[in-house]
This record gives C-alpha cells, structure tokens and sequence, in this order.
DNA sequence: GGACCCGTTGTTAACGTTCACAGTCGGGGC
DNA sequence: GCCCCGACTGTGAACGTTAACAACGGGTCC
C-alpha cells in the first residue's frame, strides 16, 4: 500500500512540532485563549494549514466532557409538521453550535421514548429536544429520570421539562369564531387522533367558543390525520342535514372532508364552509383553497433550541413554558351562512 | 447540593471491583468476547446492573477509530421526498446499528456541500449519504476529495461515489406512454427546475416516449416543485387550444395544474388528462384524484444505508449503482383523447 | 532593588475505553 | 513427569485532547 494512503492524520503534537510549539500552545490556539502572542499564532495556523490538521473532536468530548451533539426524538418525521419542526430544529442547532442526532419513532409508546432518551444518551448528547406530541409520550417524558436537560415540543404540561409549543386552543378558538362570526348556527368538527395533546388543545379551543357563544357543540368525528380519515368523516358529515359548517383539525384531512363532498355533490364554500389546521404548502391550491390556522413549525424549532441551548450553557435554570400563536389564513373555502 | 447528584457515573473500573475482576474483563464482556467464564460473565453483569453502568460510547470511538455515527446531507427537508428518504435512511441505520446526524441545506452549492461534508467529517463520523438531487450538489461531490466511504441518493453520475436512485428516466417513460395510450396526440410536461436531475430524468423519459411514438414534444413549462408553480403553468396551458395531456414532474404541481384548470372552467379528465410524480398521501384525494408514478422513498433510504453499512464493514468495495423502479400509480385523473 | 503580578509557554496528568501482550491454570499426549 | 496448548484473566500502554499547575521573563509598585 501508498505510504500516503496509510499515513495517519496530523494530529496537535505534528502540529506543535511543526511550529516549534508545545501541543498546550496549539490546542489554545484553537480554542481561542486570550493569551497567546499573536505571533505564535499566526506560526501555529500556519503549521495547522500547511499539515492539513482537523481536530479530534472524539477524543476532545471525552475530556470536556461535552459534545456538542443534541439529540432529536420525534414521531414520524414523513409529516408536513414534525419534519417543519425538526428542519427548524436542526438549522438553529447548527447555528449555535451543535451538531444534531435523530431518532424517529414509528410509535410513540413509554417503551419507545424510553429507548430512544437511552440510546441518545449513551451517545453522549448534550440535550435532547422530544417533539412528543402524543400524551404518552409526554407522560413518558415526565415519568423518565433523565440525566440530560430536556425540552419538549407539544409536550404539554410534561413534568419537570421544559415546553415549547403551538396555543392549540387559541387555534382552536379561531377556527370556530370564524366560522361563527359568519353566522353559522354551529360548527362541526373532524378531530385528531384522542391520545395527541395537539387534536385535544384543538378539540378544546373548538368547544370553547361554542360554549362562550351559547352553541350546542355536535359530536366531533375522529380522523387519524391521514386524508382518508377525512374522506371518511366527510362522507358521514355530508349525509347529514343540517351541517353548513365544519372545523377540520389539520389540512390532510380537510383535503379528504373537501373531497368527499365533491363526491356527494356538497359545494364548499355555498353549502358547507370548511376550515383546516396548519396551513401546509398544499393548502392555498385544494379545491377550494383552504381557509386555515397557520402554525408556525420553524419558530417552534428555533425556540425549543434557544430554550435548550440557554439551559445547557446558562446553568440550571428554571423550568421555561414558551407558546407560539397560530394566525388566521382566509382562503375561500369559508362564506357566509 | 446533595452528593447523589454530583456522584460521578460509574466507569469500567467501578464495575471492575464490584465484581472482583480487572477492567479487561468487563470489557470483554460488554464486547461478547468468547473466552469469558460463563460463571464471570454472570458476576460482571450483576455488578453492572447493580452499579447501572453504562459504557462511554465516547472514550470508546476515541480508541477504537469508529463512532458508530453516520452522517446525512440533505436538501430542505420539509418536501415529501427528501424527508422521506431521510426517514428511510435513520430507520434502517438505526436498525443497522449505528446513530445517525443531519445536517439539512437550504441550497445547494458547492460550498454548501463541501462545508457540510467538513462540519461531519470533524464530528467522526464513519460514512455520509448525501442527499444529491442538484446537478451542483452531483458535482460538488464528484470533485470533493472525501476521506470518509460515501453514498449519493439521487446523485446522477457522481464520481467515485455509489450511488442509489430512482430510474427517473423509466418514471417519465411510464407517464408519458400511459398518455400516449389513452389516444392522446401528444403529451405536454411541466417539469421541475432544470439544475435537478430527477427533473432531467423524467424530462428525457418523457421526450423518450414521444419520439419512440414519433410524436412532437412541445416546449415543456418549468416549474420549481412548488404548487404555485405548477398553478402559473396552469394557467399558461390553459390558455392553449391543443392541449389533452400533460405530465407534470411532481404531485405538488401537479395539484397548481388542476387548481389552474379548475378555475380556468378545464374538466380533468373530460378535457384534458394529468399525470403527476411521486404519489405523496394527498394525491388520491385531489380534484380528480391524481394518477401518478410512486417513487419508494422508503426503499431508496433503506438501499442506501446497506450499502454504505456493506462498503463500511466489508472493506473496500467497487463502487455500487443502485436503481429503484418507479410504479405506474393508476387513478382518475386520465381518460382517453 | 526586591516583591509581586501578569502574560506567555511548557509539563504532566487526567478522561474511559480497547489493544497487545504476558501470565496462570488445568488437561492431554508422549 | 514433562511439555505444550488452549481457555481464561490481568497489566500496561495507547488513543488525542483539555485541565491543572509550574516556570519563565519583564514590567510596575513601593
């Protein structure tokens, strides 16, 4: 074999060797310490460059003791939501400095969350942010002792971490007054999945409104997120009556509600007005396009990494609760009763 | 504070004396290593049950050169396709053993790459996928010297790297043929930006099946993947006397296209038919419900990691191309000229 | 002029694991 | 009875970095 392809990398001694330096001297060079004659750093980088040398950064999270790694455990990452989430995750932990390790659960059980807090910890992560939206994985999370500071996204009143999240009732709310404040007697709604704090924040906020206006709330429809769950609600709300309008819990699902009642030749917005939840890409081009809540998934990321972030390098703190307003989206799929 | 907390986690040497033996031997347990007495082994792992010990996967890769990391560059994961590919790619890695760390670009340049490339490298990771749609993100990888076994996923003819893609070529094929089959004169496309290769592929395929049928290929409408593109296409369509079929290069346009038609009074699939790409879980609920071609993302993930784990573990390899066929996804949005 | 301090540098010892090698012990072949 | 071999275990030295401390020189303050 070619010497050069077996030649090991540089590493600080060759570099302080080759700048006429002890390997303390490099290694403050690179960590930028105040006290270095500038002329010895300047000798020193310039024995990095001509070497080619990169630290080890293995061997230097052994003796600081940190990482720099944060870890990332979410469900289903195929979702418009949780993978807005975690690219704004990501993108804010890269620019602060960290590196990000993901595990995506297929189910979010005590078990799974467990196992993933486990094997991100054996990593050696500094932080780990849980983007737990199902309440079992939040009980989870409040259950687990877990040696690493933690936030949790949607995690609602999670035990001892941290939270960020979206006002889902606040979403909720404005979804429905909408549709009130057009003159619909009342206003049915297409529901999460039970065990998802956000379908229940959703649910809640829906319910409020009604109450506060003297409505009679109808019995919501559980979907499953999955625009087939909508289809499937929406054919049931079509066979009714009297429904004019309805409140969806997210976008996916609008889409199979708006479906359907193309198919049973229900007009949207005339006969029945239709608001989603999200505002995904897709939304502003359904038929009709959709009036919907917007969340704002790259805000929750970047903030579950400032929440963290602070923890990790401003000490013990106290535990933060930070909640992101959702905006009202007119479209055309909503008109007056 | 209380000691508890600050108790220092049990190392190797603790478990060592617990259990009476030399920190070799705990070791060799840990490592399944056969010459252990079974009797021993069983007093080993008492005391680390006993003392909860875990191992430090950091001090560990610091020795033995390889951190069981992988790493994974990929563009906007927030589309349907690169996120889930990028589920693919953590699932199976997962499963294969190892931890995986992303790092996701908003563009892709070369600089963007090579940066990406560098910030892993320093992390140790033992191999990358990079998630190379971009004719620039192909070459920015061709041309990078990388001292760590690489995968391409979508990366064209990329260098000295394997690679793992969709037959593109083959998907614009079964489009366009479909159309072509139906009685149709000739098929329009509206494609994906030029500097994409998956967007080149299903150009040429689509071109492909013209000429074969000796048809003209009208100048094809670019777009940039998102709905409103493929609406602003729309429109321009619209506005043609002769157009009975299109082929749109994704699903997400695909959806503009028959927002445009809808509005612009064009029956699909009375009028005019409309193929798509990608069979993301909306598609069977457009207005008509869209046929399309499936690309498994799932299956271009898991590929990937095999064979990265196969080139990882099995030394050095030839340089591997694999394809994975894309499937003709039948619905109502077609109908005969 | 001596004490002291600060800026700068070097020396030595961690960090927690695996690797290489050297024992020890018991059994089988001659 | 001796030798050798194989199963099992222990000892010491890496791996490449940062932390802790010591040492040196020059300036300032009294």
């Amino acid at each position: 074999m070619g010497s050069s392809l077996e030649r090991r990398l540089p590493v600080m001694a060759d570099v302080a060797k080759e700048a006429g330096v002890s390997h303390q001297t490099v290694s403050r060079v690179l960590n930028d310490h105040p006290n270095v004659r500038s002329e010895t750093r300047t000798r020193v980088l310039e024995a990095i460059d001509k070497l080619g040398y990169r630290r080890n950064l293995v061997a230097r999270a052994l003796v600081t003791k940190h990482s720099r790694t944060l870890g990332v455990v979410s469900f289903d990452t195929t979702l418009y939501g949780p993978a807005s989430t975690v690219y704004g995750i990501e993108r804010a932990a890269r620019a602060a400095g960290y590196f990000v390790s993901i595990v995506s659960l297929k189910s979010i059980d005590k078990a799974g969350v467990r196992d993933a807090l486990d094997y991100l910890a054996d990593q050696g992560v500094d932080g780990i942010v849980v983007v737990a939206p199902q309440r079992s994985a939040a009980q989870a999370l409040a259950d687990l002792p877990l040696g690493v500071p933690t936030v949790a996204v949607e995690g609602g009143e999670a035990g001892d971490v941290s939270v960020v999240c979206v006002d889902q009732v606040a979403g909720g709310r404005l979804a429905t007054e909408h549709l009130l404040s057009l003159g619909h007697e009342t206003v049915w709604h297409v529901s999460g999945p039970s065990d998802w704090l956000e379908a229940e924040g959703r649910v809640a906020g829906w319910r409020a409104a009604l109450e506060q206006a003297g409505r009679e709330a109808p019995r919501p429809l559980a979907g499953d997120w999955s625009p087939r769950s909508g289809y499937e609600a929406g054919r049931s709300l079509a066979s009714l009556r009297n429904v004019t309008a309805v409140f969806v819990a997210n976008d996916q699902m609008a889409l199979g509600v708006l479906r359907a009642f193309i198919e049973q030749g229900v007009r949207v917005p005339e006969q029945v007005s239709v608001v989603g939840f999200d505002d995904i890409p897709e939304s502003e081009f359904f038929s009709p396009p959709l009036t919907t809540i917007r969340q704002d998934f790259d805000a929750v990321g970047r903030h579950s990494i400032e929440v963290l972030v602070r923890q990790l390098e401003g000490g013990p703190q106290e535990r933060e609760r930070l909640v992101v307003p959702p905006t009202f989206v007119a479209r055309v799929s909503t008109a007056r009763a």
